[in-house]
DNA sequence: GAGGAAAACCTAACGGCGTTAGGTAAGTCA
DNA sequence: TGACTTACCTAACGCCGTTAGGTTTTCCTC
């Protein structure tokens, strides 16, 4: 048939590309993020350098391919663990999904890095690249309104001063966790084990209890 | 006099590393910090790349010294501004001092990124370059002590666990700031300017009110 | 001032890198 | 079978960090 040998063709070429972003991953978790050679992955290919230059058009598009796909999967992590819990509580909720999350980037350094910290010399994802990341994080944003329309927080806590904020202290664990003790588990990680508490003290502090407890700047 | 012309090539030599490592951090600046280039420092210089290996043995050895000094400037940054301050209220005390050590941290991205993301392929810092930083969070563990001491803080927040939590906060706060909008002020930062925000958060959770707020986690 | 040591700097070279240009062999389809 | 496309190759360019070894400048001692 026609299409056979065409479809064969393509579908090798997929495999292709998903070897190199495979062993490109493989490459970073050892030698660092920033430390990727596409003449090592070629090396591991059995290829030569420049036949790389078939599937991407320089190293900078398979950060970008990299960037795009931990976005999604982070997204993906978080829906699937929200969507596992039987719980309605969104205080709950959160807990488990912060959880998830924590554990994701934990097992994904590498994505977590790239997404995160952007620290790749000459790399700034394009558009379409960061669109997984920014729906997942309107995807936290939601989940925050629905505990402030749940009366659990205050309404600035789904606005801009919340979400940044949350973003903050949850990356601002896990990064020094990734920077400090990289090796250690989500519940053994001298940092990331404090997570709970980084979150109780979110919570607490944006819960609408009487008087606002966010007053205090002196200036 | 035998000491005249030693001292001076003596201090020439020390000129000419004082040159080096400033034209490094440009560099940095502009080109990112895992991006530095021996041969580009040295084409600043008017030099050859070989020459730089007479004042340090590797671009490694650069990266070392620049994270010993900006371990000092740091620690001299906070202590200052806490020299300076004329109040003796430790919360008080502690927004100011956090004011400057983010506004250092904004204008000297360089510095903070190689002290506290480990970003550098295959760069780590000797026990000499680490002490002062070290030295930088002692002063800071004593700070939440004197907090405890006076009765604003729980203990715990003189422990492992504060001081984990309490650097995770700060820091996450300003490595969002800049890896999301590295040129703001730092009183315009989207993230920023919600340090006093998330310095409240801490106080507040561990704040010695009757009954333990620090409970919840459902495990 | 002359001699000699040491420091500062150089060129040449090695092996690596990302990338481009251009060629060859195999697979695919009319 | 012949045309086309794909996958891969070699050769090369200009970078890089680093080492080896030579030359010039600077300084101390006599």
């Amino acid at each position: 048939m026609s299409t056979t040998g065409l479809d064969r063709r393509t579908r090798r070429r997929q495999e292709t590309i998903e070897e190199i972003l495979a062993v490109a991953i493989e490459l970073m978790e050892t030698e660092g993020v920033a430390a990727l050679s596409m003449s090592a992955v070629a090396r591991r290919l059995g290829m030569r350098p420049p036949s790389l230059y078939q599937y991407f058009p320089s190293k900078a598009a398979i950060y970008d391919a990299l960037f795009q796909r931990g976005g999604e999967l982070i997204r993906e992590a978080r829906r699937a663990a929200q969507a596992e819990a039987d719980t309605e509580d969104p205080r709950e909720l959160d807990r488990i999904s912060v959880a998830a999350f924590t554990r994701w980037c934990l097992e994904h350094q590498v994505y977590s890095q790239l997404l995160f910290w952007r620290t790749v010399p000459g790399f700034e994802p394009s558009p379409e690249a960061y669109a997984p990341a920014q729906e997942a994080l309107e995807d936290l944003r939601r989940h925050l309104q629905t505990g402030v329309d749940q009366g659990i927080l205050r309404p600035e806590a789904a606005g801009e001063e919340g979400l940044a904020l949350y973003t903050s202290i949850t990356g601002g664990v896990i990064a020094q966790q990734i920077a400090n003790e990289p090796d250690a588990s989500y519940d053994d990680g001298r940092y990331v084990r404090l997570m709970p508490i980084a979150l109780d003290m979110f919570y607490q502090y944006y819960a609408p209890t009487r008087g606002n407890h966010g007053s205090s700047s002196s200036g």
